[in-house]
DNA sequence: TATGATTATAAAAACGTTTTTATAAAAGGA
DNA sequence: TCCTTTTATAAAAACGTTTTTATAATCATA
């Protein structure tokens, strides 16, 4: 227990837990010296105000929580980074929950151990429960959900524009034959990608097959295998291009075809979705879609500390994807040979 | 504010708040039907107790705090990754801290926000802090630092011997000229890795040169200019093997090496350390020393958490590396003509 | 100079819990 | 039957703050 309470400096600096309070607070209504008296007193006693004593009376636990699956991997190693720093920045701490369990992320979001929360969508949290944290006027901001709810906010990425687009993009090189590797139909930017994937093919009559659409599971290891056993499955009908539903498995897929001796991009093109950090510096360097995750997170944390300061009523946000052309895509060639390596 | 307290409940059950109290902590002295009664009232009325007011009286949050500087890269995500894990596992949340203010650290841990603190050793935490941390009686796991002092824990990865034996494998493959390509001289591991490296050349009667201690600040790109501008500087100085203060820089290192035109391992062999994910699959695979990060993380929070509830007394856990022998070295090749490409 | 307004500080209430202490009823023993 | 235990519940105190209300002293005004 933190031993010197504000009693202590009040009976120390002979004065009543009030003044110390306000002193303490700056609450302009003290006599300067006095204030000046009770802060050196303060500080000579080493005094910490208890938080737990201060969030009880105010309400207020200058705290905000992130409620998610995972932290591993450039995709949510940027997103924490930037949304703790952005924390830092206007005062607030970052209470990080790595869980499943509903029991607890709902006692910590209505226990008040945080002023407001930012949901990773993977985590489904049911209508049931949004609408209990709306009752409760929890202020909530969710990332990569299409939220239809009111009162809440949302920040995503425009997944299914930017799997449309991808497509649209290797289509134009000549690519005919296009697989996708999807992550887990659970996942909104998954899904999303798809859409837009399978969009662009239908306008332009391509091929939609069954068997051109990979299970990755978003990790580097997932689309690895996927590809290898594709391969070998499927050893007559290889694809012209890989549309990967995130860079990780963009960089899986590549590891996949090289190890079978296949050439990127000068064999199979490859585009990827996010453009995280080692993107640029894979070999070959990754064509993606860029996601500004750093910005989400800033747009998070900003928007929900709005919600929580000014009242400010939850938002929707949707930002845009950018094709970011690098090495690991290039025009169709057409060669002579159809049946290479 | 949770609009429902345990008065609320109380009153609509028809009993006292000690009775609630009781019946939803089940402390076994009530009649079983008051207590469930009590139970389905407060479940009918959505009842969650407020954290705070808990808390206070507890004088415990049941959360756990890591201080940090960052979050990003393999390194921390594993680590941040597995304590999160093992904090909820235990019970437990876990508070993220990206930050270098001292204030804002020491009023959290010193205002009771958390029943125990890991802090990462790149903090330095000053001695004064440290006593003040002491008399207070924190609970406290410091991470990457050998603290001396008795009552705290630390864990930590035993870097000089890592050194040293990586050292001398790449010695026993044939290398003579051995670079390092060194983290910050305030980071510990990087001080450690680096003064096992010198040692075991000094055993051999290896050459040490400074020119032969790059700056890659433990990051990618750091490691690769690094290295371009060696490669610049001293073109006729060329190394057997380089020695990277870790993977990433030794991923660095690659390919920049690569992009010389030098083959990793046939022409210069790249040892890295921690092993981190992505090691394994990186072309061509890295060597490295494997430094167990998740392992440290649950290490860190079971030892800390045992500290906080069976008053265990801090104690200081040393984690051996293993040499992992993968495809970025090999034995030096002796050519014809020393000066290749 | 007496009165009302202002200033500076103190006292008390409140936040929502848990825990200690008190009370009442039931049960047990002689 | 009366007294002592036991059992079940209620009341009150406490955790460490902030905030509201009260009090005393000073100041301005008439």
């Amino acid at each position: 227990m933190s031993k010197v309470t504000i009693k202590d400096v009040a009976r120390e600096a002979g004065v009543s837990i009030s003044t110390v309070s306000n002193a303490l607070n700056n609450v302009d209504v003290l006599n300067p010296e006095t204030k000046s008296h009770v802060l050196n007193v303060a500080k000579r006693l080493n005094y910490v105000p208890n938080l737990n004593g201060k969030q009880l009376k105010t309400g207020k636990t200058k705290m905000l929580g992130f409620f998610t699956t995972s932290v591993s991997g450039p995709y949510f190693y940027t997103l924490v980074e930037s949304m703790a720093r952005e924390c830092d920045r206007l005062g607030y701490g970052l209470n990080v929950f790595v869980t499943r369990d509903k029991g607890v992320i709902m006692s910590n979001i209505l226990g008040r151990r945080v002023d407001g929360v930012i949901i990773y969508e993977e985590l489904r949290i049911d209508n049931e429960d949004v609408i209990m944290m709306m009752k409760e006027k929890i202020k909530a901001v969710f990332l990569d959900r299409f939220l239809e709810n009111e009162t809440m906010g949302s920040v995503i990425f425009d997944s299914f524009v930017a799997g449309y687009e991808a497509t649209k993009y290797l289509i134009s090189l000549g690519h005919k034959k296009i697989a996708y590797i999807s992550g887990v139909d659970t996942m909104f930017d998954s899904v999303q990608r798809k859409e837009g994937y399978l969009a662009a093919l239908r306008e332009h009559q391509l091929l939609v097959d069954d068997d051109y659409v990979l299970q990755g599971y978003f990790e580097e290891e997932g689309a690895y295998n996927a590809i290898k056993s594709f391969l070998h499955m499927h050893p007559d009908k290889l694809p012209d291009a890989f549309l990967a539903g995130n860079d990780l498995s963009a960089i899986g897929c590549i590891r996949a075809l090289k190890s079978h001796g296949f050439d990127v991009p000068s064999d199979i093109s490859v585009v990827g979705f996010d453009d995280i950090d080692i993107a640029q510096y894979f070999t070959p360097p990754l064509t993606t879609v860029r996601n500004q995750i750093a910005r989400q997170g800033v747009l998070a944390i900003d928007h929900l500390v709005r919600m929580i300061q000014k009242k400010e009523q939850g938002k929707k946000q949707k930002l845009a994807g950018e094709l970011i052309v690098r090495g690991s895509s290039q025009v169709k060639i057409q060669r002579n040979d159809p049946g290479q390596e």
